[in-house]
DNA sequence: GCGGCTAACGCTAAAAAATTGCATTAAGGT
DNA sequence: ACCTTAATGCAATTTTTTAGCGTTAGCCGC
């Protein structure tokens, strides 16, 4: 058997939400920095060996966690046209991560180095991003290139959230989007 | 006397600079993640417990490390025209960024939440742009706005350093060089 | 269903790292 | 040169992390 079996289902998985839950509820409470492996434990009833041995350390936790949450509950709202579309979409992406739980999860999602937290919580970006186009598509509009947006629109928002070197106002992201749609239609 | 003062020169200077070049010896070494500070405190010849005072844990004496290296010893290279100085700059920041200590340092600045890191390095670029944009305006050119390069060039190459989503060819630093030129002279 | 296999867990002990109190050193100002 | 006190070193304590080992409980073939 050179099987490699993740288990998936009973006491492992109970355990591994159980965890996550803890540390979502400590995330509420207190800073990020004053949480430690032994007392998500604790409050988790589970041996901090078990963390240690499964997660590898606390960033790792932290990282799974925070994809965990990233991960999308529903595709973004239909608006009825492609601009509108990606307007909504980008206000609420920007309201969200960098809210105070956003901006912590990016930071957990970008400290971690195994597991590429970063690449598959980027993903989820990309995924919306191309079913607004695909979206589009089916509308008959001119659709808009995925990497494009990200580069327009998704990185000066996530880059000011990191630096904070500037405010995110709802009028700035609506600017960057109307930048990107007059770039569409002029090109 | 009400004077907050933080000494700066003599034994705590050299301590400073002791620990600084310990850090950086260490990087080339080994991987960030496994580096401690009883290491570092053992080969710069420093008690732990200084260290812990002065820095409060690893993240942030990574972090101030990292500001340290980042900045910079000499203004941009004046290649002639703001085009040109422009791409060169982006091309050696995009080199220098997505490099592995490139990497590293970014992650380092990111991950402290102490003593504004990332604002301080994130400064470095917009001074180093506004030395271009102030340069361009002597030569009589029409000069680019800053934070906008920030938005179409920088931003974009940090994004996909950080969710490496992407590989940053020249090619492609490159061609989001000239798409930011190509807005400044339609617009 | 009913074992067999083994990943995953709990417990415990040991190692490593982080914190704290106290004495000492050495900047910086008068 | 003296005084004040920020900053360090040392050592004891606490906390966190690692590692060994027996036990539990998923998963698989029968």
């Amino acid at each position: 058997m050179a099987r490699e079996m993740v288990r998936q289902g009973g006491r492992s998985a109970r355990i591994q939400s159980e965890v996550h839950r803890t540390v979502q509820d400590l995330l509420k409470t207190m800073d990020r920095g004053e949480i430690t492996v032994p007392m998500i434990a604790e409050k988790s009833g589970v041996t901090p060996s078990t963390i240690y041995r499964r997660w590898g350390d606390l960033s790792e936790l932290l990282a799974d966690v925070a994809v965990a949450r990233m991960r999308p509950v529903a595709d973004p709202e239909d608006t009825g046209a492609m601009g509108s579309d990606i307007e909504t979409f980008i206000l609420q992406y920007a309201e969200e991560m960098s809210s105070k739980v956003g901006r912590s999860m990016l930071a957990d999602v970008l400290g971690s180095m195994e597991g590429d937290a970063a690449g598959r919580c980027c993903q989820f970006t990309y995924d919306h991003l191309e079913t607004l186009r695909e979206r589009a598509l089916t509308r008959g509009e001119t659709a808009f290139d995925v990497s494009e947006a990200i580069d327009f629109v998704v990185a000066p928002i996530i880059y000011h959230i990191l630096f904070g070197d500037r405010a995110l106002t709802p009028d700035y992201c609506r600017s960057l989007v109307s930048r990107f749609l007059e770039k569409c239609a002029g090109a």
